[in-house]
DNA sequence: GGCCAGGTGTAAA
DNA sequence: TTTACACATGGC
Protein backbone atom coordinates (compact mmCIF):
# COMPACT_ATOMS: atom_id res chain seq x y z
CA UNK A 1 0.00 0.00 0.00
CA UNK A 2 1.46 3.46 -1.11
CA UNK A 3 -0.72 5.79 0.68
CA UNK A 4 0.70 7.27 4.08
CA UNK A 5 -0.14 9.35 6.56
CA UNK A 6 -0.38 12.43 3.03
CA UNK A 7 -4.33 11.50 3.16
CA UNK A 8 -4.14 14.16 5.60
CA UNK A 9 -2.44 16.42 3.27
CA UNK A 10 -5.28 15.50 0.72
CA UNK A 11 -7.86 16.08 3.13
CA UNK A 12 -6.57 19.30 3.65
CA UNK A 13 -6.27 20.17 -0.14
CA UNK A 14 -10.25 18.62 -0.24
CA UNK A 15 -11.25 21.08 2.79
CA UNK A 16 -9.48 24.18 0.87
CA UNK A 17 -10.84 23.82 -2.54
CA UNK A 18 -14.75 22.64 -1.51
CA UNK A 19 -14.69 23.85 2.36
CA UNK A 20 -16.96 22.26 5.40
CA UNK A 21 -19.62 20.21 3.72
CA UNK A 22 -21.33 19.47 7.57
CA UNK A 23 -23.03 16.26 6.88
CA UNK A 24 -24.71 14.10 7.37
CA UNK A 25 -27.87 16.33 6.24
CA UNK A 26 -30.78 15.29 8.50
CA UNK A 27 -32.43 17.11 11.45
CA UNK A 28 -32.27 13.96 13.60
CA UNK A 29 -30.16 10.79 14.00
CA UNK A 30 -33.04 8.45 13.31
CA UNK A 31 -33.98 10.54 10.05
CA UNK A 32 -30.04 10.18 9.08
CA UNK A 33 -30.17 6.16 9.27
CA UNK A 34 -33.77 6.36 7.53
CA UNK A 35 -31.92 7.95 4.65
CA UNK A 36 -28.23 5.64 4.66
CA UNK A 37 -30.81 2.94 4.19
CA UNK A 38 -32.51 5.39 0.78
CA UNK A 39 -29.21 6.24 -0.54
CA UNK A 40 -27.83 2.76 -1.44
CA UNK A 41 -27.34 2.70 -4.86
CA UNK A 42 -29.19 5.78 -5.56
CA UNK A 43 -28.86 9.21 -6.35
CA UNK A 44 -29.59 12.00 -3.11
CA UNK A 45 -31.89 13.72 -4.91
CA UNK A 46 -33.84 11.00 -5.62
CA UNK A 47 -33.51 10.19 -1.64
CA UNK A 48 -34.56 13.61 -1.17
CA UNK A 49 -37.63 13.46 -2.78
CA UNK A 50 -38.29 10.11 -0.86
CA UNK A 51 -37.33 11.74 2.79
CA UNK A 52 -39.75 15.03 1.93
CA UNK A 53 -42.70 12.13 1.05
CA UNK A 54 -41.79 10.57 4.99
CA UNK A 55 -41.96 13.81 6.43
CA UNK A 56 -44.79 15.12 5.30
CA UNK A 57 -46.93 11.73 6.58
CA UNK A 58 -45.14 11.85 9.58
CA UNK A 59 -43.16 8.73 9.12
CA UNK A 60 -39.48 9.98 10.09
CA UNK A 61 -40.14 8.57 13.43
CA UNK A 62 -39.58 4.61 14.29
CA UNK A 63 -42.64 4.04 15.30
CA UNK A 64 -45.12 5.27 12.47
CA UNK A 65 -42.82 2.98 10.61
CA UNK A 66 -43.17 -0.44 12.31
CA UNK A 67 -46.84 0.55 13.07
CA UNK A 68 -47.53 1.54 8.74
CA UNK A 69 -48.72 -0.82 6.27
CA UNK A 70 -45.57 -2.35 3.87
CA UNK A 71 -47.03 -1.39 0.47
CA UNK A 72 -48.28 2.22 1.68
CA UNK A 73 -44.48 2.87 3.02
CA UNK A 74 -42.91 1.54 -0.03
CA UNK A 75 -45.23 4.02 -2.73
CA UNK A 76 -44.27 6.52 -0.10
CA UNK A 77 -40.07 6.15 -0.90
CA UNK A 78 -41.09 5.25 -4.46
CA UNK A 79 -38.55 8.05 -5.81
CA UNK A 80 -35.58 6.35 -3.81
CA UNK A 81 -36.22 3.28 -6.23
CA UNK A 82 -35.93 0.12 -4.64
CA UNK A 83 -38.60 0.87 -3.02
CA UNK A 84 -40.10 -2.41 -2.07
CA UNK A 85 -36.51 -3.62 -0.54
CA UNK A 86 -35.74 -0.13 1.45
CA UNK A 87 -39.17 -0.21 2.75
CA UNK A 88 -38.95 -3.60 3.87
CA UNK A 89 -34.92 -2.08 5.40
CA UNK A 90 -36.49 0.63 6.77
CA UNK A 91 -39.16 -1.57 8.92
CA UNK A 92 -36.38 -3.62 9.96
CA UNK A 93 -34.54 -0.85 10.98
CA UNK A 94 -37.23 1.01 12.60
CA UNK A 95 -38.07 -2.21 14.77
CA UNK A 96 -34.12 -2.68 16.02
CA UNK A 97 -34.01 1.15 16.54
CA UNK A 98 -36.99 0.69 18.85
CA UNK A 99 -35.94 -2.50 20.29
CA UNK A 100 -32.28 -0.83 21.71
CA UNK A 101 -34.68 1.96 23.08
CA UNK A 102 -33.97 4.74 20.98
CA UNK A 103 -30.03 5.92 20.48
CA UNK A 104 -28.91 5.45 23.59
CA UNK A 105 -29.40 2.26 23.69
CA UNK A 106 -27.71 1.49 20.53
CA UNK A 107 -24.77 3.07 21.56
CA UNK A 108 -24.59 1.20 24.30
CA UNK A 109 -24.52 -1.94 22.58
CA UNK A 110 -21.08 -3.85 23.11
CA UNK A 111 -21.11 -4.55 19.00
CA UNK A 112 -23.28 -2.06 17.51
CA UNK A 113 -21.24 -2.70 14.08
CA UNK A 114 -22.38 -6.54 14.00
CA UNK A 115 -25.50 -5.58 15.45
CA UNK A 116 -26.05 -3.63 12.84
CA UNK A 117 -24.90 -5.80 10.41
CA UNK A 118 -26.62 -8.75 10.89
CA UNK A 119 -29.90 -6.71 9.96
CA UNK A 120 -31.21 -7.44 6.37
CA UNK A 121 -30.32 -5.06 4.09
CA UNK A 122 -27.68 -2.68 5.97
CA UNK A 123 -23.77 -3.62 4.65
CA UNK A 124 -21.27 -2.19 5.88
CA UNK A 125 -21.48 0.59 4.27
CA UNK A 126 -24.86 1.71 5.45
CA UNK A 127 -23.50 0.15 9.33
CA UNK A 128 -20.65 2.10 8.89
CA UNK A 129 -22.51 5.62 7.94
CA UNK A 130 -24.78 5.11 11.12
CA UNK A 131 -22.12 4.62 13.48
CA UNK A 132 -20.25 7.95 12.29
CA UNK A 133 -22.88 10.41 11.45
CA UNK A 134 -25.77 9.05 13.79
CA UNK A 135 -23.53 7.38 16.62
CA UNK A 136 -20.55 9.73 17.25
CA UNK A 137 -18.08 6.55 16.48
CA UNK A 138 -15.10 7.00 14.89
CA UNK A 139 -15.14 5.09 11.97
CA UNK A 140 -14.56 5.93 8.47
CA UNK A 141 -16.67 5.28 5.72
CA UNK A 142 -16.03 3.77 2.13
CA UNK A 143 -17.93 4.10 -0.71
CA UNK A 144 -17.87 3.98 -4.49
CA UNK A 145 -16.57 7.41 -4.62
CA UNK A 146 -13.35 6.37 -2.06
CA UNK A 147 -12.41 3.69 -4.21
CA UNK A 148 -12.84 5.24 -7.24
CA UNK A 149 -11.15 8.33 -6.46
CA UNK A 150 -7.92 6.66 -4.58
CA UNK A 151 -7.54 4.27 -7.29
CA UNK A 152 -7.66 6.94 -10.27
CA UNK A 153 -5.33 8.45 -7.85
CA UNK A 154 -3.21 5.69 -8.03
CA UNK A 155 -3.11 5.20 -4.33
CA UNK A 156 -4.89 1.48 -4.20
CA UNK A 157 -5.29 -1.39 -6.81
CA UNK A 158 -8.92 -1.19 -7.91
CA UNK A 159 -9.93 -4.78 -6.08
CA UNK A 160 -9.32 -3.37 -2.41
CA UNK A 161 -11.53 -4.62 -0.21
CA UNK A 162 -13.69 -2.82 2.24
CA UNK A 163 -11.80 -3.52 5.21
CA UNK A 164 -8.45 -3.21 3.41
CA UNK A 165 -9.51 0.29 2.68
CA UNK A 166 -10.89 0.97 5.58
CA UNK A 167 -8.24 0.26 7.87
CA UNK A 168 -5.58 2.00 5.49
CA UNK A 169 -7.85 5.57 6.54
CA UNK A 170 -7.98 4.55 9.97
CA UNK A 171 -4.60 3.99 10.46
CA UNK A 172 -3.33 7.11 8.88
CA UNK A 173 -5.83 9.61 9.89
CA UNK A 174 -6.46 10.67 14.09
CA UNK A 175 -9.70 8.51 14.70
CA UNK A 176 -11.49 11.67 15.31
CA UNK A 177 -15.40 11.80 14.17
CA UNK A 178 -15.51 15.60 12.82
CA UNK A 179 -12.27 14.61 10.62
CA UNK A 180 -13.70 11.00 9.46
CA UNK A 181 -16.98 12.84 8.52
CA UNK A 182 -15.51 15.83 7.10
CA UNK A 183 -12.99 13.85 4.40
CA UNK A 184 -16.09 11.42 3.90
CA UNK A 185 -18.49 14.47 2.85
CA UNK A 186 -15.35 15.74 0.68
CA UNK A 187 -14.48 12.50 -1.17
CA UNK A 188 -18.29 12.31 -2.06
CA UNK A 189 -18.54 16.03 -2.98
CA UNK A 190 -15.33 15.73 -5.08
CA UNK A 191 -16.30 12.84 -6.66
CA UNK A 192 -19.37 14.44 -7.93
CA UNK A 193 -17.63 17.92 -9.25
CA UNK A 194 -15.01 15.62 -11.08
CA UNK A 195 -15.41 12.13 -11.52
CA UNK A 196 -18.93 11.49 -12.16
CA UNK A 197 -18.64 9.31 -15.17
CA UNK A 198 -17.70 5.44 -14.78
CA UNK A 199 -14.97 4.47 -16.40
CA UNK A 200 -13.06 7.92 -16.67
CA UNK A 201 -13.25 11.43 -17.37
CA UNK A 202 -11.30 13.90 -18.58
CA UNK A 203 -10.74 16.67 -16.32
CA UNK A 204 -10.87 14.20 -13.63
CA UNK A 205 -8.31 13.86 -10.18
CA UNK A 206 -5.17 13.47 -12.09
CA UNK A 207 -5.89 15.96 -14.16
CA UNK A 208 -3.57 19.32 -13.54
CA UNK A 209 -5.93 21.53 -12.05
CA UNK A 210 -7.54 18.96 -9.56
CA UNK A 211 -6.58 19.77 -6.07
CA UNK A 212 -5.54 16.66 -4.88
CA UNK A 213 -3.80 15.70 -7.97
CA UNK A 214 -0.45 17.34 -6.75
CA UNK A 215 -0.99 15.59 -3.40
CA UNK A 216 -1.24 12.17 -5.40
CA UNK A 217 2.04 12.69 -7.11
CA UNK A 218 4.42 13.72 -4.22
CA UNK A 219 2.45 10.17 -2.75
CA UNK A 220 2.53 7.43 -5.81
CA UNK A 221 6.62 8.76 -5.66
CA UNK A 222 7.48 7.62 -2.11
C1' DG B 1 -32.05 6.12 -25.51
C1' DG B 2 -28.35 4.64 -22.57
C1' DC B 3 -25.61 5.26 -18.61
C1' DC B 4 -25.31 6.28 -13.90
C1' DA B 5 -26.33 6.90 -8.86
C1' DG B 6 -23.17 8.10 -1.40
C1' DG B 7 -25.20 -0.92 -1.92
C1' DT B 8 -26.84 -5.35 -0.59
C1' DG B 9 -28.20 -10.17 -0.95
C1' DT B 10 -28.40 -14.30 -3.55
C1' DA B 11 -27.08 -17.80 -6.79
C1' DA B 12 -24.28 -19.87 -10.04
C1' DA B 13 -19.63 -20.90 -11.87
C1' DT C 1 -13.72 -17.45 -3.73
C1' DT C 2 -15.15 -14.85 -7.59
C1' DT C 3 -18.69 -13.15 -10.79
C1' DA C 4 -23.35 -12.08 -12.32
C1' DC C 5 -27.68 -10.49 -11.48
C1' DA C 6 -31.98 -8.38 -9.29
C1' DC C 7 -33.64 -4.53 -7.21
C1' DA C 8 -36.06 0.76 -9.73
C1' DT C 9 -36.41 5.78 -9.94
C1' DG C 10 -34.97 10.18 -12.07
C1' DG C 11 -31.15 13.28 -14.09
C1' DC C 12 -28.28 14.14 -17.85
Amino acid sequence: MKADSGLLEIYERLLTAYGPQKWWPAETPFEMMVGAVLTQNTSWTNVERAIAALRSRGLLDPAQIVGCDEASLAETIRPSGYFNQKAHRLKLLADFYLEQSSLAGLKRLPQPRHALLTLHGIGPETADSILLYALGMPVFVIDAYTRRIFTRLGLIPPDTTYHTLQALFEANLPAEVPLYREYHALIVMHAKAHCRSRPACDDCPLSGDCPVAHQAASLRSR
